[in-house]
DNA sequence: CGCGAGACGTTATATTGTATCCAACCGTTC
DNA sequence: GAACGGTTGGATACAATATAACGTCTCGCG
């Protein structure tokens, strides 16, 4: 396990909460480990369940508390729509993504796209609303499924 | 209870299910009410409490099934990142809404812009990615709060 | 009326997420 | 090095959200 990217990530995350004075510690890296190495969003329990073998029993707060940590350092995303969570591909910048969840593979892709962040800023101005955080979540088929499926 | 207001939406729903054939039943029928009775959205337990006010019994899967109905036929919305539901103010046609929502007050607003559409289906068809259902909530303080706060 | 599909009641259970309390660890200070 | 204080983690229990499964009833239709 850990392939070279997810090492990579490791790296980064780890020289990220250096700056910071924070602690990334056994436990944070190993469920951002277990994000960065999996190929689609894992649910809580999904990286519990994999934390769990070959070791001994460990119980939900463990990881939710690592998840918060994660989050709030913005090394991983929660998808509110799948209750699940991905690792993040740039940390380094805080940052409002969007994602693109395909429903027949279950791949995701982060995207960045100034030009929705800006559509939801003036609309939300209009309002006279201030955002704070941003769920923009787009469920359909990716690509190569939806090529698949003609 | 149900004010003139949640009256007329119920009339709408009325025409709406019958011109599409499908069944606005009691039970559906009583909890588009009581979500556009409320000023707030509701949690699916907390629909299911009102219910049962001075009534029989009724366990979860009603209020499920009832709300599946209503979220299919487009009369309510859930809001995930609440894990709560609304009533929808247009019914009529077919839409993908944007909600912003006060993490002060509670109030939700739904909005329907056009530009945050359409940047959203430019970002998606840029990755070849076919859109079918789009999540977009936005939290933060709505105009009224933030006056307050300051 | 009698039939069939859809709607509902009921029980049980799955899934996701927290509260709480205490023990272990870590760096600081004396 | 020992005492201390704050952060982290372990463990138990539980809350909140959502669904599976199955039988019964009802409504609209022929």
């Amino acid at each position: 396990m850990d392939s070279p990217a997810t090492l990579a990530v490791l790296d980064r995350a780890e020289i990220l909460c250096r700056a910071r004075g924070v602690r990334l510690t056994a436990q944070r890296r190993r469920v951002l480990a277990i994000l960065c190495d999996s190929p689609r969003p894992l649910g809580a329990y999904e990286i519990l369940d994999t934390m769990r073998e070959g070791s001994r029993p460990l119980a939900p707060p463990t990881v939710y508390r690592a998840l918060d940590f994660l989050l709030e350092q913005g090394l991983v995303h929660k998808l509110v729509s799948l209750h699940a969570f991905v690792g993040c591909n740039h940390p380094e910048h805080p940052h409002s993504s969007q994602f693109l969840i395909c429903n027949a593979c279950g791949e995701v892709t982060e995207i960045e796209d100034e030009a929705i962040d800006r559509s939801l800023g003036s609309a939300a101005s209009v309002s006279g609303f201030r955002p704070q955080r941003r769920v923009v979540e787009v469920i359909g088929t990716c690509a190569g499924c939806s090529q698949k499926g003609r």
